[in-house]
DNA sequence: GTGCCATCGCTTACGGCGTAAACGCTGAGC
DNA sequence: GCTCAGCGTTTACGCCGTAAGCGATGGCAC
């Protein structure tokens, strides 16, 4: 062998970004259940083992690959409104989530928050204050705004990617059923028109222009 | 042994309604993680493959679980007005969850929905309706609050249950930090007072009289 | 060159998991 | 007494996360 010129087959060295991002493009193909320490080594044409040199378990895999997903989220565009800046954040998050659906879970149910998901809380805490929110409400709002961008994402998925395959599963429940039994589900159901963007569009706008006649009620004194 | 008088030592004989609520007791006592079927089965004297009588998979068992802490949320007070129902038909909902919160993540992430959460949906849906909504706006008002009932409480268990133990975790990471990385987060963190039920109200009122705003733009014409 | 040591991936092993398949017991009906 | 269905058990397989230790490689001091 040459002793400068690399060997085509020479394989890059393993790092902590490379095996997240190996984790990453696997989830997003398999899904988190997809994942297990040997499979990720495996997309690595690596042994399971060898990836606990950069990572300290399965746990702080997740962690860290929750973490960059959330760093995929735009950043806030400071020039707009406080309002519009919100709207367009918490738009940026939810479309980057859709892509990375199997991330909406733990970033919901796991306790850590990484420096992605720390910058991205102070961008909207950023916004609520802007628009004068007291510091108390933007706490308030900032729960409720999270848990419909990671709590929307999760239920889009359930309904989504179900083991009885695509569509609203109410759907075929209830056409099974007596419509006796559910009689609203079944009022509701054949009329509306199931569009997820739009539903995520909606309820949004319902908690911004809900923050905002709270800020009019009782805004920031310092 | 006599013939008639059933000697206190005789188990009673195993059944899905058993199983499911031993497994109920074991989640709210270990937390999800906690379920296997080998320790199911301990729990109830037996092995874990007997438990495959009355249950024909683990997730099977989680479902039925989820549906079995869905059946205990308070049925609907018809007697109320359509807004007032609502509000305490989520509320219900919210303090059950909260006593098995293992059951939120569960409930939103898996896609199988049973008769009590079907009959849960029902009634909110009726709520809604009787309030004029639209069927569309029925519907989409229904995923605003079902992703606030269990994103919220799944939120309120990453933060209690963490691995880090108690509190509001964001405190020990941002005091440690500089407070110029996330200027936000370090002027809200410390005013915030949190109050979990308060801050769910607070969200569940803004939903609400959003969709009351949207009842009085665009109610139901039939 | 020689010896050393840090780096890093591999091997082996353990206990636990979900569950398929086949095995025994036990009690009721005849 | 025989049969048979109901039901809990045993055994086994392939997966999992990960603790512990091994071996190769390559840069560095001398």
């Amino acid at each position: 062998m040459p002793t400068s010129g690399s060997a085509p087959t020479t394989r890059e060295p393993l790092s902590r970004p490379r095996v997240i991002a190996a984790a990453v493009a696997l989830a997003d193909r398999e899904g988190l259940e997809g994942i297990s320490m040997r499979r990720v080594g495996r997309e690595l044409g690596v042994e399971a083992m060898s990836l606990y040199r950069y990572v300290s378990s399965k746990d702080d895999l997740i962690d860290a690959m929750v973490d960059q997903v959330i760093g995929e989220f735009p950043a806030p565009d400071e020039a707009l409104d406080w309002n519009e800046r919100l709207r367009t954040l918490v738009l940026g998050a939810y479309l980057v989530l859709l892509d990375h659906g199997w991330a909406a879970s733990p970033a919901t149910s796991r306790p850590s928050a990484g420096p992605a998901r720390l910058s991205y809380v102070d961008a909207i805490l950023g916004a609520l204050l802007d628009g004068g929110c007291s510091h108390q409400l933007a706490h308030d709002a900032l729960h409720g705004i999270d848990s419909h961008v990671f709590g929307f994402t999760l239920q889009e998925f359930r309904l989504e990617s179900g083991v009885s395959g695509r569509g609203y599963e109410l759907d075929a429940i209830v056409a099974g059923g007596d419509p006796e039994v559910y009689p609203n589900i079944a009022r509701v159901i054949g009329d509306a028109h199931h569009d997820r963007d739009q539903e995520f569009v909606f309820v949004l706008d319902v908690l911004i222009s809900g923050i905002e006649r709270a800020i009019a009620g009782s805004p920031r004194t310092i």
